[in-house]
DNA sequence: CCCTGGTCCCAACTT
DNA sequence: GGGACCAGGG
């Protein structure tokens, strides 16, 4: 019971009201990870209730494999079983690859096989789905120009995310353009289905539909689970719900915990209707506030409770926390990115240096809306010769050479996954051009085959030039031995297998490798310690270090499920010495893995072997990268997987998920910083346009949620929050820098918690746009010396050392900007001085809060034209938008 | 058929 | 900064 007294009465009560639903409000920081995993062993020590039966779905992997280590602890050792925490989407594939095939139907013509997708399907991910829009709409003569693959491939997951299927999109069109693209969606579906595929949306979507037709599957997991968890509830969208909804049965004991506050991916269907109606979904639902928060100083908490309070949908609430006072909100205006950038390096070098001699571990984050601003940050902190970690932005998967190779195995998978195969067939090059691969396609959509169906067609019949038809003769064959070599029967190379020296030779650990779907995070794991410790890439977050061998894998109860267990084992892909009839639970690791398969396709391709000859650094860190997949490949071979289970890791691993809590200097856009602390953070690009992001600002909907990104930006902070702004960016490479308006949220943010740093003259500049001085947006420059250091980085050079942030001179006003670039050797003009400025007691910005003698108080989101003309559109509470001439409309400053 | 270099267009967040 | 596409020579 002692693990109970840790906890506050609140967090107490979420903990123990065990039966019905619950829906628990946690604000940023009140120990929502805790009551959850506290509420789990709970459950497991004082109820008796079977670890096995306690679901629970988090948004990371990562956060899942955190959660497992925690309960872990708090129960230690009780029981070889465990609690499944997974990733909603992990948790529906791995329940799709054991009972997909229940949703199959006969087909119409006796003998011919079933029609529906087969448990080797495969996932496609963002790049395969464009690349299916692509051809579908080259293949029905759309014009990409008008609607372009992304738009499409974006308004059919949007459907998806609403549980539209393609005639409820065509019925709800009002434009001709979503009809278009509800027929382009028809059309892609039947392509994901011929190939096999299904993409992310689909996992989710056919996780519903199997829980909803089949009886016996949705029985089985009634019985399976008992206790349902979910996390950030409030970024659950409509298919989530409802496999949640499924998942809980009449039974209810169902455990939502969620912020209304935190809500960050409406884009991605999230419906804060989940949250906000919790009570009416579930009618005896028992609410829960956590309201002390345990991780900022009040100033931070205020600042950020003071931002959000402009949001009209919310719940609201009260967050306190004992620690009193703290460091005032730090704010930087910079003339450009770059210094922006410079800045927060200095401080944050300042700060380590200082945690150090205070015998602290530092900690600290830059927060931006865009992974594009992070090249400055990184830049900013190799110059000052800093360690950085950057979460997200080009991940590992996305790079080609990785992409290829991964597309080999999935055609080795699936070889009827046509988008994979067209990647692969030519790379590297051997000889088969545009013609013949057009020729495959016109083969295949006349004969309704795959295109790996054509090549053999075209090679029977001979549709193809004799040079073409040995290079495809070829490729089949490579494709052949890799899949020989997975099912076992390619002997040469089993041979090679065998001899294989001393890393095969590793005793494994007999894991228990379960098939019932759903041992999520806590799967089995077998690994050879010393191994282990060289393998420096972080292949997915179910490997934990301290994780012992043996010690771990679920126990699946003996209902057999709606497909046979046998089924599985006349997959290609549940390989082993035993056969097909192997018992499960002393199943060792595949005796040929994915590695060595990797390993093959790299020699026959002469993959690595090309790359050498092109002898570029390019070249070698495209080799490098191929070495860490094959490492992480064997990684996998020690956890005793097969191939599907890789190539599930290599499409649902997050950007979020490679967070490393170790680094002491984090980069991560604001989405990948939910759930996460630090002791100093920097929230930098406060510009509108940016932040808010610009393709928000008309819809008030959308700056709520932009808003909603601030304060959990700001609620990161633990000790000390900096606020950051740009006076010119520069939008992509080229252009000149455009002058930025700062932020409505900085306006937001109570003036007397603010400190201006950097200022080394008088006046504050934020009291300056408080005050409604203005501002010109239209200046320009000609850069005369590229080669011109910053003036604050000349100090630097010339080895002058920084005691406070940004050594040299600071700029941190537009009025001294001239000056700014005079100083860099540039020619500085001011097409229009600010006193011509149309903005003088009535010029409105937008962001700023405005009174409407009919509307009331309202916020200005777009001015248009200038002078007498000028428009403004303003965002009335309860109106909606309006478009005000600026002249005759009575506005005043709110 | 393959490779190269030039040009054009794009760039929000992510399971 | 970079990916996709195209024209033109090997």
């Amino acid at each position: 019971m002692s693990f109970l007294d840790q906890l506050n009465p609140q967090q107490r009560e979420a903990v123990e009201t065990t039966e019905g639903p619950v829906l628990i409000l946690a604000g940023a920081g009140s120990g929502k990870t805790r009551v959850i995993t506290y509420r789990i062993a709970h459950l497991i020590e004082n109820k008796g209730v079977m670890p096995e039966s306690i679901l629970a779905m988090t948004f990371t992997n990562k956060a899942a494999a955190e959660m497992g280590e925690r309960v872990e602890k708090l129960v230690g050792g009780l029981s070889i079983a465990k609690p499944v925490i997974s990733t909603f989407h992990s948790f529906c594939v791995r329940m799709l690859r054991r009972d997909i095939e229940a949703l199959r139907i006969p087909s119409a013509t006796p003998g011919q096989s079933p029609i529906g997708l087969t448990r080797n399907f495969v996932i496609y991910d963002e790049a395969d789905q464009q690349s299916v829009v692509k051809s579908i709409m080259k293949r029905l003569g759309v014009d990409d120009k008008q609607l372009t693959p992304r738009t499409v491939q974006a308004r059919i997951s949007w459907a998806k995310n609403h549980m539209l299927d393609p005639q409820e999109l065509y019925l709800r069109s009002a434009d001709p353009k979503t009809e278009r693209v509800a027929h382009l969606y028809e059309e892609y579906r039947k392509q994901l289905r011929q190939a096999n595929a299904l993409d992310f949306d689909d996992l989710l979507l056919e996780a519903v539909r199997l829980l909803k037709t089949a009886a016996n599957v949705r029985e089985y997991y009634h019985r399976r689970f008992q206790y349902l968890l979910i996390d950030e509830y409030q970024d659950t969208n409509r298919p989530q719900y409802e496999l949640m909804r499924l998942l809980a049965g009449e039974r209810h004991n169902l455990c939502a915990v969620g912020d209304e506050d935190q809500s960050i991916y409406s884009w991605r269907g999230a419906d804060i209707r989940n949250i906000l109606e919790f009570e009416q979904d579930f009618s005896k639902a028992k609410i829960i506030r956590l309201e002390q928060n345990y991780r900022s100083t009040q100033n931070i908490l205020q600042a950020a409770s003071a931002v959000v309070a402009n949001n009209v949908r919310r719940k609201g609430k009260n967050l306190w926390t004992a620690r009193q006072g703290g460091t005032r909100i730090g704010y930087y205006e910079a003339p450009d990115g770059e210094n922006e950038a410079l800045f927060a390096a200095d401080w944050i070098a300042r700060y380590a240096r200082e945690a150090v001699e205070r015998g602290e571990e530092p900690r600290a984050a830059v927060l931006y809306r865009t992974n594009s601003q992070s090249r400055l940050f990184e830049e900013a902190l190799r110059r000052y010769g800093l360690k950085y970690h950057v979460v997200g932005g080009f991940s590992f998967y996305q790079r080609a050479e990785i992409k290829d190779m991964i597309s080999y195995l999935k055609v080795i998978q699936n070889p009827d996954d046509s988008i994979s195969l067209l990647r692969v067939i030519n790379t590297p090059a051997r000889g088969i051009g545009r013609g013949t691969i057009d020729t495959l396609e016109r083969i295949a959509l006349e004969t309704g085959l795959s295109l790996w169906g054509a090549i053999q067609e075209a090679v029977q019949r001979q549709l193809i030039p004799p040079r073409a038809v040995t290079s495809l003769k070829n490729f089949q064959q490579l494709i052949e031995d890799a899949r020989a070599m997975l099912a076992g029967t390619f002997v040469e190379q089993l041979e090679q297998v065998a001899a294989r020296p001393p890393s095969a030779e590793v005793p494994r650990v007999a894991a228990a490798v379960t098939d019932d779907g759903c041992d999520g995070n806590s799967h089995a794991t077998a690994f050879n310690p010393e191994e282990f410790g060289n393998f420096s890439f972080d292949f997915g977050a179910n490997e934990g270090s301290d994780e012992l061998p043996g010690k771990s894998g679920s126990v699946d109860s003996d209902e057999t499920p709606a497909s046979e267990r046998s089924v599985s084992a006349r997959n290609d892909n549940s390989v082993g010495l035993n056969g097909p009839a192997a018992d499960l639970s002393t199943f060792p690791a595949p005796i040929v893995s994915t590695a060595d398969i990797l390993k093959f396709l790299i020699d026959r391709t002469g993959y690595i072997k090309l790359l050498e000859q092109e002898d570029t650094p390019e070249a070698y860190s495209r080799i490098e990268n191929l070495d860490e997949l094959v490492n992480a490949a064997m990684d996998s071979r020690d956890r005793a997987e097969t191939l599907d289970q890789f190539l599930d890791h290599a499409a649902l691993i997050a950007d979020a998920d490679d967070y490393d809590q170790r680094a002491q200097i984090t980069l991560m856009s604001l989405h990948a910083a939910k759930g996460l602390e630090f002791p100093l953070v920097f929230l930098s690009g406060l510009e509108e346009g940016l932040f808010p992001h610009s393709r928000t600002m008309l819809i008030p909907d959308e700056i709520e949620e932009e808003r909603r990104l601030c304060y959990v930006g700001m609620t990161r902070a633990m000790d000390q929050l900096i606020l950051t702004r740009a006076v010119y960016r520069r939008r992509y490479g080229s252009d000149l820098p455009e002058a930025s308006v700062p932020s409505r949220f900085l306006e937001e943010v109570p003036g007397s918690l603010i400190e201006e740093l950097g200022t080394n003259r008088a006046g504050t500049t934020l009291a300056r746009w408080r005050s409604d001085e203005a501002v010109s947006s239209h200046y320009s420059y000609e850069d005369e010396d590229q080669s011109a250091a910053w003036p604050a980085d000349r100090g630097r050079e010339r080895g002058q050392s920084s005691k406070t942030a940004g050594s040299g001179r600071l700029y941190n006003s537009i009025e001294n900007i001239a000056e700014f670039f005079a100083s860099r050797g540039k020619k500085f003009t001011l097409s229009k001085p600010s006193v011509d400025e149309p903005m003088g007691q009535r010029g409105f910005r937008p962001g700023q809060r405005v009174r409407h003698p009919k509307y009331g108080e309202g916020t200005v989101c777009q001015r248009e034209g200038e002078g007498e003309e000028a428009k403004i559109t303003v965002q009335f509470p309860g109106f909606g938008l309006k478009k005000l001439v600026e002249k005759y409309a009575q506005l005043e400053r709110a």
